[in-house]
DNA sequence: TAAGTAATATACTTTTTAGTATATTTTTGT
DNA sequence: ACAAAAATATACTAAAAAGTATATTACTTA
């Protein structure tokens, strides 16, 4: 069983995470957190040195709930095109996102990108790594013969992401979901195209 | 000729702008913008109400500069095809945009989503805007039989957005314009491949 | 179950940032 | 070139946010 100290430091970093994914690391604060946990600043201040190690830990907290998520939707499908379409079905409610205020990786690339380089690092890691995954489930497809070799694994794997994420953003600019319909399915018969 | 209190507010506003896109609407200070500027407070406070009158009118400012290269860019191109071929290359340096810190509309589009409501909905009438020009040169397109009415040109124009947007953000996390070639690339071909 | 320790709350100080009142300088039109 | 008005600088106050010292409460284990 976990410890009082453990529970509460993690109950801070799931009440925390949403705010931060909300109004971003400048934007929110310390009372912000405390007043929607309802626990004060002594309580707080030792889980965390301060804010800087509080928004730390939260960005990792919500990249490893993040990726966790990830990997347990495309484990879904049991083919590589299988595994693919998860990944893009996983996007099709932009307005609604399982954290409230979007994808949390895209969130803190577009703000950590010029302030906060430890961050920004982190944030690199988890796209190569997405990426790395993305195109070795791609090149298995090749391999199996689900795809043809014309497909180029590198180049598909990217502008998904970029796609599908960039499509967030512009679907919560716009309140709308529907333009992501479209997409999903276009980049899902882009990839149908090279299915042998 | 500007009268001397147009140009300083010119010129604040000019200042202004890529301390905002770079640090965001919560992350920039007045007291940056002064520095930069090399003005007091008097003077910042004779042309803006206050920090939330300064960024809309930086971020109109963003947007304004935003539409013109974006539609100077697009009118070198003079078919169809070249329109949307000079409308990609404009991204191909994420890295080093015109603009200190990368596309102006995703930065604001991302922070503004659940914490400024007037200035996303300008952002969301910028992007809306610009599919509605993106599908008019598309339609076009067809029409004057440049590309095959298999073309959905609502699509395409989201996807592209959509990609290279969430490239640049993509790339600039990760420190490397590469990826950013093989999409623009890829989007190239996809057009390509409805030209008659 | 009581003593010791860990966790949390309270009340404070410090720092940072926004905003203002007033003085001074600079434009501008005659 | 000069007076009036506009623009800008200086020096301040106010508010918000971060951080700290200490008291109190709640675990936990001997």
């Amino acid at each position: 069983m976990l410890t009082k100290a453990e529970r509460t430091k993690q109950f801070i970093l799931e009440t925390a995470a949403p705010i931060f994914n909300q109004k971003g690391i400048s934007g929110a604060n310390i009372d912000d957190v405390l007043a929607a946990a309802k626990l004060t600043k002594g309580c707080l201040y030792g889980h965390f040195e301060g804010k800087e190690d509080l928004a730390l830990q939260v960005v990792e907290h919500m990249l490893n709930t993040n990726g966790e998520k990830m990997l347990l939707t495309i484990s879904k499908g049991k083919t590589a095109k299988a595994k693919v379409f998860a990944f893009l079905d996983f996007y099709k409610d932009p307005l609604n996102t399982y954290l409230k205020g979007g994808c949390p990786i895209f969130n803190i690339a577009v703000e950590s990108d010029d302030n906060f380089p430890v961050i920004k690092e982190k944030i690199a890691g988890v796209i190569r790594q997405g990426q790395e995954l993305f195109v070795s489930v791609l090149t298995l497809g090749i391999k199996n013969g689900e795809f043809s070799d014309k497909l180029d694994p590198v180049v598909y794997a990217f502008k998904a992401v970029a796609a599908v994420e960039g499509a967030v953003v512009m679907c919560r600019a716009m309140n709308t979901a529907k333009p992501m319909a479209g997409l999903i399915k276009s980049l899902k018969a882009e990839l149908e195209s090279y299915v042998i």
